[in-house]
DNA sequence: GTTAAAAATGACAACCCTGTCACATGACAA
DNA sequence: TTGTCATGTGACAGGGTTGTCATTTTTAAC
């Protein structure tokens, strides 16, 4: 947690401290980012950063909850889901949501990617969070099994596994890319595929 | 290139070389891999190593090359694969070279995928190399979509991508449980879901 | 205006890293 | 034996990093 003296700064001050460090830590992973780096964007002598954080993950927390608090801001404007929605449209929803939100705040999409790809202890204990969305998919597919739109034999961990796993691959190729098109393209052929399969019986 | 000095080493110093190189870049990713720890785990002085070798890259083309000509001995090992296997059985193929050469060389695994995990520029040059081998894949069911096998609208590459990245997610996971069971049952009902999908028509 | 507490500051120590280079050593030829 | 050339060697320069701390400056209270 920052220490009071940082709380105590001008909001202009900790805006800018929060902007140098969201610039440092969408550039580098964790370990690799500089404290250095960010003390210099954000105009502030290398004693004062340690009169207002512990150490470079605490600026991190910070900057983690300041984001998050941003977030829910933002998916609070998305119209909210259909309860009887199966987990399709379900997962239609939230890629909605994740869109708006990449559109609304451009800026953290390096950030989070540099995030889901650093497997730094810090960060993984970190990544609890997102999990809880993956847990919630697999609760939908569980319950449309029970109602009968999804094959009894689905393994639903498994198939949240791989649409986390070829989301976060489409992503990679969308900064190298730039297309967003693209991506949802692809997306909407991987759930065509984890729908009806490829093969003819 | 390594120089003709590294060349004219006994075969034992240059072993020592390479398993000190293998052991680096296992540990850490290209970029934060230490020369400073390889000569000290090689026992060579500082200066000789930059008699033998460039720079880290040149070390690591070096030992690249090297374990790129241990991985043919071993694939050669391994029956050949009927030319009119289907692309299903030509993927169980693939899986059973993998798992060959991960139970030969498993000091290797963690250098593979702290290779696969690192976007530096020079690792990415390097990776032209293993994806050819998807190339392949997608070559398979454009085959099988000729012959009926798989539905024509079926897109191959999105395929192969869905494969090669739930692969890669479960090859991690595998890092983390040790288990290669929990990762071979995974994988199957990763192949039954594309083969079949999960919906209910 | 005086005083005391809070905050700002940058020089510094201590620890990484890489690549070089002057010199030491060994091997082989004349 | 002596000279020459390839190789071995580690100290060093120059760059990076983090966390501390004595000192100055600001703020606020009396």
């Amino acid at each position: 947690m920052p220490k009071d003296t940082f709380y105590n700064l001008s909001d202009e001050k900790k805006r800018k401290i929060f902007d140098a460090a969201v610039q440092e830590f969408s550039a580098r992973r964790f370990g690799e980012a500089s404290i250095n780096q960010i003390i210099k964007a954000a105009g502030i002598p290398r004693g004062s950063f340690y009169q207002y954080f512990e150490d470079k993950e605490d600026l991190y927390l910070y900057m983690f909850a300041e984001i998050g608090a941003e977030k829910q801001a933002v998916i609070g404007q998305v119209e909210a889901l259909n309860p009887e929605a199966d987990f399709f449209e379900a997962y239609q929803h939230n890629m909605k949501i994740l869109l708006e939100w990449s559109k609304k705040k451009p800026e953290y999409n390096q950030l989070g990617l540099l995030m889901e790809m650093d497997d730094s202890e810090f960060i993984n204990k970190l990544r609890g969070v997102t999990n809880q969305y993956f847990a919630r998919m697999s609760e939908l597919i569980e319950r449309d099994k029970r109602r009968g739109l999804i094959k009894p034999e689905t393994n639903s961990e498994v198939v949240v596994d791989m649409i986390y796993s070829i989301n976060m691959h489409y992503i990679k190729e969308y900064y190298r890319t730039g297309s967003v098109e693209d991506m949802l393209r692809k997306i909407n052929e991987v759930m065509k595929t984890i729908k009806d399969g490829i093969i003819i019986r």
